[in-house]
DNA sequence: CCATTTTACATAGCAAGCTATATATTATTG
DNA sequence: CAATAATATATAGCTTGCTATGTAAAATGG
């Protein structure tokens, strides 16, 4: 038996996601943010002062991971925790000053890096792409 | 300005990636092996004797990531290092008997891994999806 | 209302990736 | 041939991800 690991989607696809995320961190890196920390600045920048099982329902990350990156956010100054006011079990997660940083840098970092790996893809290429990869992910529910 | 992590191609790509992995992992954990550590087992049961920089060229990895995974496979008995004979910088990796496990087993949980995660697809789609991401890795070596 | 279960979160410990830097050896060059 | 540059590898130290486990508070059920 034989095997092309260049021929293997798993190959392929973690090889393309560490592409996209090392273009990403250059261009975050100058906001202080790391890849890490953004899809959750993205959550928060939409609602915070949520707790965390709140926000760990909308990614697709564990709770321990979620944790320790709110950990690192706290200890950068992008996030405070607070006391919830009627359960003391959870927090509110806000963001400081510093995490209420201008957005659309971040936006357009994020949309700039897109853009130039995706750049070998026609436009109609680039929607078939996300199209298999959200299938794909939809098709993991299930199982 | 606004932003769609679920529209955003490094965001899904980085999702579909780590559900590659995670299934992988759980495959090929039976056989004493870890993700990190198989693109290198691939490349070594082709041929092993080889020195690090050697590998390195046929791995899309730093050279630090590829001698911290080379020490984790030693210490897990999956190679030696030995002198190299007329380059006392180098070492030669070699497979271990217990690295040189039956292959058929590794090559077949990774190609059912694919077909796992690819079970959403059509055959001409997974065709497309590759074909789609051979494009961006390939693009990214130009800049 | 108290014992038990469930929930929310934190922590420990590991793998795999990265950058930056150190070290030893070989190759080159004046 | 000695000084310097280049090469091969290792190490330090970090982030992000994971699983497993601990702990405190809330909810529940007899």
């Amino acid at each position: 038996m034989t095997f092309d690991k260049d021929a293997s989607a798993g190959y392929l696809v973690n090889h393309v996601a560490r592409l996209f995320a090392s273009g990403l961190q250059d261009r975050i890196a100058p906001l202080g943010v790391t890849i890490g920390q953004f899809p959750i600045l993205l959550e928060l920048w939409v609602k915070d002062g949520v707790t965390q099982r709140e926000l760990l329902k909308k990614l697709a990350l564990e709770q321990a991971t979620l944790a320790n990156t709110l950990n690192r956010m706290e200890r950068d100054s992008l996030i405070v925790r607070r006391k919830h006011p009627s359960d003391a079990r959870s927090q509110q997660i806000w963001l400081t000053p510093k995490g209420r940083m201008p957005r659309d840098e971040a936006y357009q970092a994020a949309n700039a890096q897109n853009e130039q790996s995706l750049a070998p893809l026609t436009e109609a290429e680039r929607v078939q792409f996300l199209g298999l990869m959200r299938r794909i992910i939809e098709g993991d529910k299930d199982d």
